[in-house]
DNA sequence: CATGAATGAGAATTCATTCAT
DNA sequence: TATGAATGAATTCTCATTCAT
């Protein structure tokens, strides 16, 4: 059968997306990203996420199930994007020290660019994590990570310049909490401090009081 | 006397039409407090906050005027009730380390108790503060509370015990976030980190971890 | 708000109303008629009126019955002030066409001067004059009107200024009809016309059609 | 074949899920003309319209965006139905007398045809033609209408039957104003003048007036 | 005569998901 | 694989009127 039915009428032959599975998913996935980033899970809105991604709503479904496998999906993509950014920082060839000021420096900036991925962290938390409990893929994504941390560590306290016994869990709780908390909370933090917690100089005043603080704390 | 009346279902008997003002204003914020605290802004339903309070579902227009300046209501009385409990703690009868000490400590522990507030304050920053914003009482509720820990500062300083020159607002940020954060991501970090975060031990390490991490960080 | 509270401190004594029936009333009614000359019946809110009243709400059903009857009230007021006013153009002295003329600028000028008294009769309209069936003081009002225009026909008929057979009530509905639709109508008819209706040149134009319209369709 | 489903009450076996986006377009449409021209702009009901359309409500949402829009629809299309049946009355092929008389005819058994028209526009002013002024269609229905006017006048004036100068708008605001009053405020001017003003007698007497108070102005 | 708290029955609008084609 | 029309259950908010004091 003919494609472009007759039923559309003048300056037909719309651009009927010709199959392509692959690009379809990845123009959904994409879409879905950018809308859970923005307004988060509840806020989100399945008519939106098809009519940025350009196709039919039924076509989520199909590729995905539901909105909650999207968001895991969704989820998954940015775990992985951000893990992925911390694997080509190379720590493992920096000296402790200075793996850890690029890491806390890192991580600062990741969230400061990507504020949707804060967004999506929220959420999940909001939702206890149901979607990510399900994921499969997602704890083999961070162990590496944390090992990588651990790694660090150790080689600090074996150099002398760390103190023993270090928490690897605890540090990396330690330093996204420090950015986290500044930047999703400055809403709320702007007024009851009434100061403006975007302004450059504030950013940077609160990188420089990150570095300093875990560094000072992992001082022997 | 008449025993509710056959139209209420279960639980009936309700002291309805009570007739008192200060009465219903209260058990619909009492309501609403717990709705909002357990299921933020817009998970909310003012249906269930009406049948929690007890009252009649246009009474909280009457009394609030809307969902959203219900809401700011609640989130004033949820900042009033700590910054309550933190001016009883006497911190400016303290030594300097002793106070932050206990500052902290309650600050963890009452993260801890009152999970609803972390909730609250969450919700609010997702809708960027447009509430508070709003408010009237909320930032002379805590300019003395800054003023308080700033005072502890300085003295600390004088004292030799603490270094000079850390910004009070920044300390503040820090003690929130690190105790803010393990708490609100406990649900996705705990996968991630494929560690029971809530087990007894577990809270005590990071009350530990957290007064080790912001005292070291103080001291000169 | 919920008034009558301990807690209105200050100022107190609120000018809680002395007991007068008359007063009362009266306020009622005029705040009642501001209320329904801009809003209409069904835009108009009871609430609004008791509070623009400075009247308990309870009131207006004590005085009035009920949203209808205090309606009624208003409209048979405003049908009161258009026809006493009327009355005092003294129109039985003036030589016929000279009373046409004053009559039909009086009419124009008051519709333009009380757009409030369009909006009622409009309303009034839309319910098919329910309220104003149950009137018992209505037509009352309106036959030495009708008996007044046909008098001014008679004389000019005899002094051969007039054509002879002219239907007063027809012409009273013409005279109204030419004014009032013109401005109830102007907001449509703006936009269909392409042109300001309200501009003070556009007011005296149609303010001579209709003179010249109606004199033109009287002269023999 | 199951007949409707139990769950459907009286009035059963529709053909439900249709599947015909422009029947069903078209019956939401002309449902919300019934609707809308019965009650007027705030006193439809969206549900009603749904239920006489025999759509889901929602569909009201997804076709027409809001009550509004809807609104808007309903209006464009009475403004076109009566522009075309007058467009169809080839008043360029009449004498210019003729042509008037006609006109004016037509909109006299237009309106008494058509109360919902009436009823419609009035529904439009009384919210300030908020609907109308968003539309891109309508001015282009109108001007050809009095294009075609003006030029009655001129040919009228040019054969020395119609006096010099007259304005169009003027004259066609007034033919429907003659018209639209009486019928809109007869519920009111019934009472006043104590005269049935549907009798068929009265209504053809009014419609003599008419035509009478136009060709008598227009006489040079 | 006066107060204002309390009520119940709707109002428009929204949303994730499914179904016919 | 792809389309988009169709669904029903909720959601916030409104309003004239009545009741306890």
């Amino acid at each position: 059968m003919p494609v472009g039915d007759s039923r559309r009428g003048a300056g037909g032959s719309l651009p009927r997306r010709a199959r392509n599975p692959e690009a379809t998913r990845r123009r959904i996935l994409r879409a879905a990203t950018g809308e859970f980033a923005r307004l988060g899970l509840s806020g989100a809105r399945v008519d939106r996420i098809a009519e940025r991604a350009r196709v039919n709503k039924r076509m989520i479904y199909h590729y995905f199930g539901s909105k909650d496998e999207l968001f895991l999906a969704v989820l998954e993509g940015a775990y992985a994007n951000i893990r992925n950014a911390e694997r080509r920082l190379d720590l493992e060839h920096l000296a402790p020290e200075e793996a850890i000021r690029t890491l806390v420096t890192f991580t600062w900036n990741y969230y400061l660019d990507n504020p949707g991925f804060l967004r999506l962290v929220n959420s999940e938390n909001l939702h206890k994590a149901r979607h990510l409990k399900r994921s499969k893929v997602i704890k083999d994504m961070h162990s590496p990570f944390v090992e990588m941390v651990a790694d660090i560590l150790r080689r600090g306290a074996r150099h002398g310049i760390f103190r023993k016994g270090v928490d690897p869990v605890q540090l990396n709780m330690t330093i996204a909490a420090l950015g986290y908390y500044y930047l999703t909370n400055r809403y709320t933090s702007s007024i009851i401090f009434d100061r403006d917690l975007m302004a450059p100089a504030a950013l940077d005043a609160r990188l420089a009081f990150i570095i300093d603080n875990v560094l000072g704390y992992l001082r022997p």
